[in-house]
DNA sequence: CGATACGTTGATCCATTTCAAGATTGGTGG
DNA sequence: CCACCAATCTTGAAATGGATCAACGTATCG
């Protein structure tokens, strides 16, 4: 039995609680998922206030969750493959904020009633749904942080060291870095700053070799400068064990 | 059967999804605090990293989560009288920030082994503990958009329409406002500004005829303007109904 | 090959920080 | 009851990070 028999659920909580689960629970898990979806470029997935009978699960590429306020767009979390996206909705019912896809992406559904049924016969699994909204709810606590404590170039230092770490518990990053299909414009939306000053701090990262935004690719320069100039530790991950990073 | 029955957990949920509880849950839910205690002052409850065999909820006054970066003080968030405010303790078992309270406090300790015992036993009751953690995570959400798109002025403004409306579902509020024992730098600590920035800020709301904050209390001058200025839309606080400020 | 999104640069302006000092308040012990 | 202390609040002046406005360069793609 390898990863390979769980092609959408995978990467499920992979680097954190994901060997506490037996085959069986991963085989019912990846049961939840009954159809998948492909997206390209940026395309609204979710509508805020929309009711939803099935949560989402990322399976490949990036997704973000916005919220709009006086015209603008506000990135309040993004997501990688692994991640459920909106089993919030699952208790909330309404969605108080937009999922919109960045780069190519694909998306698993899982239908609520199948949630219901594995919430009443599987509580190890349900602990961990449970737990992993619980770790979103821990990375917005870092965001706030973030944004209440460092200035613009922390701020891109940080989101480039907590994307970094969660694509190496996924598999998805070396030591070299990732790929990244945001826009600085889209990256200012997630650092809370104008994409203007943002194109000013990404060269700046550049020039300073600490991290190279280009191209749909992040290249970490200076690791541990990252992680200074953003203040980064990432206890808040609940991550098991060190950095991969082949 | 009246909510004066459940003195330690009558405002967990209330103005919320309290009603979908039946008395016997109601019940069940204040049978899971086995100890309460009081604090004054600033006081350290829960320190990050601690591992707990119980869960903290507030009964009484004002606690805030606190993540200490470079030396500094930062607000997370804050928990009005019927928070659960470290529930997730229970599922991530380390602490990712301190708990500190303010003012005058009063909360209640559930063992975590009476809360895996309502895991088990009580679906609809568990149902109810997620959901209050996914509400938590929603408030996250919306100080991420706060910070990231509003000015000093805004966040204040937002600060106090979300408390006053959180205080309001627990009845701790009245249309004239509520207090708050908050200092100024807990209030720039919330709203990631400096204390002396925030002191002007706090002028300036109030001789706009915004809203008055001084000697503990919050007295609301024009409701309107302070939603307004906060780009305050309470949908995030899934409240059911109006306000109801008597 | 023109359209359209994305990235880059410069100049100006303003919200906020920083540093520094003083005023007010509440609480405590003599 | 007063004197004193520490915390909190208040104010001013100078420095700055980032916003804003406006233009131009550069990919990319039907």
């Amino acid at each position: 039995m390898t990863d390979d028999d769980y092609p959408n659920t995978r990467r499920f909580l992979q680097g954190r609680s994901r060997e506490a689960l037996t085959p069986r629970e991963k085989a019912v898990l990846e049961g939840l998922v009954v159809r998948t979806e492909r997206f390209t470029g940026p395309h609204v997935i979710l509508e805020r206030g929309a009711v939803l009978q099935q949560s989402t699960i990322l399976i490949e590429g990036f997704v973000a969750r916005v919220i709009h306020a006086d015209g603008k767009r506000h990135i309040v979390a993004l997501h990688v493959p692994g991640d459920f996206v909106d089993l919030h909705a699952f208790a909330l019912k309404r969605l108080d904020h937009d999922v919109v896809s960045i780069g190519t992406v694909q998306i698993g559904y899982a239908p609520h009633e199948r949630i219901e049924e594995v919430l009443r016969t599987e509580p190890n699994l349900a602990r961990m749904l449970w737990y992993s909204t619980l770790l979103d709810a821990a990375m917005h606590r870092e965001w706030i942080m973030k944004l209440e404590s460092l200035s613009a170039d922390g701020r891109l230092a940080h989101l480039v060291a907590e994307l970094w770490r969660r694509l190496d518990f996924v598999d998805l990053a070396t030591s070299a870095g990732f790929p990244l299909p945001l826009t600085q414009q889209e990256l200012s939306d997630a650092c809370g700053t104008t994409s203007v000053h943002m194109n000013r701090v990404v060269r700046k990262l550049r020039e300073a070799g600490v991290v190279d935004i280009s191209r749909g690719q992040v290249t970490v320069l200076d690791a541990q400068a990252l992680w200074t100039l953003g203040s980064f530790d990432s206890a808040y991950l609940y991550g098991k064990g060190p950095l991969k990073l082949t």
